[in-house]
DNA sequence: CGGTAAGCTGACGGCATGACAGGACAAGTG
DNA sequence: CACTTGTCCTGTCATGCCGTCAGCTTACCG
């Protein structure tokens, strides 16, 4: 997948360099986390890493590269998204389960990458191509496993035909995403957590097969 | 409700001060629209409303604080989207007609003021309790309408009991502001606008009725 | 017409950006 | 061990934006 990392102006990085590369990432990361995102400055990460703003060009661009750059390792690893819903059945009291805990599952890796995930839907939503993929690539599992779940439901004729499957699926991942993001939000607005859950699983299993789940 | 206008200085602005903060304000806005916010910089707002970037200074602290006020003026305006909820029926035929009409209105008013509306999201999910407070109180008004759906329906016993209407409306407004935020993510997904509306009606009545629409 | 306050800007120190050349360092070679 | 090679880092510099201030212009009013 990933060819030799290499440096802006064209090296390969070595053991040495990949080690600060990193450092810098995670530097930039942990800045996310605690900063807003415009006031992420690259002497700031440069400082924090105990190298010179100059380093942090020779490995990226600029800071959205680098953003890039985390967000693509994310992505990797958010690839076990899917087996929240691999070989999951919908039917019955397993569908309540499935439901749950792919809420679940979504709620936590979301609260994980937080910050990094916040940046890569701004870059998204305002149209940047490389963040809008990316994007794509970390809900790709997870959209596609629903739309499968309803297309397959609807196949069986127990969902309405009039049912658009992708449609529905990018729908529910884009609730999750978004109640994710704003969880804070829900706490203060007199809906706890652990509350949210089940409302959420709820949402989740009426809008994949159109019926209540069997608790 | 708004006091006098007042330069950062405390000087109250006459006519001639707040139509140039006005301009100031019109740029910011349309620059938001066409670069990223993070490139976002007081001297070009400046140049492009014909004035000098000290004149920027004068009427706000920072390119944040001119974006609080652009989304006041924008959330005041919101309060129309009461009006999609206010005395409709979830009942039956006309409980399908008040979902489309609730996320056609939402859609509309979501994509008019997207720019605005990502930087409000971006700065609620990162924590900035007045970004936080504005985003609610644009939202309030459907979230609310939402929650008193779904709790007269609880009462009169066609909705479970073990719903909690705050979450599950919250839930559902999330899922719109999200869709609207990637409208243009479904469409590249093979799925069009036109086919995304009555999907999302769908969940909402589902989400509030727990039953599927009489169409 | 003179006083007062509003409105605007040129100019400035400070800091971030991004590029470059050159020094420091590790590893291999004779 | 000296020497070479290629990686790695940083000092420095030109450029440009930030945020502030003093001071000039304009409008209003008695």
């Amino acid at each position: 997948m990933t060819g030799q990392v290499r440096t802006v102006d064209g090296r390969v990085a070595g053991r040495r360099g990949q080690a600060t590369r990193q450092k810098l990432l995670d530097c930039l990361s942990e800045m996310l986390s605690s900063s807003p995102y415009r006031d992420v400055k690259v002497i700031d990460v440069a400082r924090k890493a105990g190298t010179s703003p100059a380093t942090f060009y020779q490995y990226f661009p600029d800071v959205e590269g680098a953003v890039l750059e985390i967000a693509e390792q994310m992505a990797a690893e958010g690839a076990t998204l899917t087996e929240l819903l691999q070989g999951r059945s919908w039917a019955g009291k397993a569908g309540w389960q499935t439901a749950q805990e792919l809420v679940d599952g979504f709620l936590e890796f979301w609260r994980k990458n937080d910050a990094i995930l916040r940046v890569v839907d701004l870059g998204a939503a305002e149209g940047d191509k490389r963040f809008y993929k990316l994007r794509m690539k970390i809900l790709n599992s997870v959209n596609n496993s629903l739309a499968d779940a309803v297309a397959e439901l609807q196949a069986k004729g127990r969902v309405d035909k009039d049912v658009n499957p992708a449609a529905v699926a990018g729908s529910l991942v884009a609730m999750l995403a978004a109640v994710a993001s704003h969880q804070k939000g829900f706490s203060s607005w007199g809906v706890k957590q652990a509350e949210l859950k089940p409302n959420l699983a709820l949402l989740v299993h009426l809008g994949v097969t159109g019926r209540k789940p069997t608790k």
